[in-house]
DNA sequence: GTATTATACCTCGTTCGAAAAGGTATGCAA
DNA sequence: TTGCATACCTTTTCGAACGAGGTATAATAC
């Protein structure tokens, strides 16, 4: 389908959770709240595949994480390094370059 | 991800197959290149992944195939069948409603 | 008091699509 | 005569997504 290095961004989650972080520190549940609600249920983002995307992206340096407990649970905040910034910008540009070569292919 | 219904949608492929034999019939060397060149390389259908997705599309009514020899050359050429319109149409309100979920999480 | 719901984290097994690679065959050009 | 373009196809491998399950606390409802 997409090139191989787009095909990341066009499944679509890690663009969507990168960019949930852009206004700063969240934790795994808010964030799948937040993408079920801003975009009316039609981005699914389940909890068997947002942790260990969370994780993943942990792990290649894009996220910084900070385990705390707030009411007695435990919570795990996330926030975005300066890869994982730079990591963000190129997912979208890409995204939009796969937007708009859908629009030349459906105009 | 996507709500699995658009799942397939989202993998794109069908969609731009779909939309590729709108305007007449084709074939499918014809419609790998057709996407190549419309989407600059964006887009990338391998044969491997056409030709079984073909296959795939007439069994489940979308398309109609008829076989022919050019100079020697085996073809099947597929054209849309009144089913294969009505599913083009649906995927590509999903694809709009994908894009614009996007745009709502991208903005 | 107890059952249910919401919060919050996580993993595992299956399934299904994508990618790479290979396989067959013809015709034409270098 | 070697290789490239055309044109069809399958198979094998790999990874991602999905569903389902598992743990635990706190608040609310009955």
């Amino acid at each position: 389908m997409l090139k191989s290095e787009t095909r990341r961004a066009t499944g679509v989650n890690e663009l969507v959770v990168l960019r949930c972080l852009h206004a700063g520190e969240r934790y795994g549940y808010e964030i799948a709240q937040a993408i079920h609600e801003r975009t009316s249920g039609e981005i699914e983002m389940r909890e068997g595949q947002l942790y260990p995307l969370l994780h993943d992206l942990a792990a290649r340096g894009y996220l910084a994480s900070r385990r705390t407990k707030v009411e007695g649970r435990p919570r795990v905040y996330y926030r975005l390094t300066a890869k994982g910034r730079t990591q963000l910008e190129q997912l979208h540009d890409e995204w939009q370059r796969v937007v708009a070569a859908m629009d030349r292919i459906l105009a």
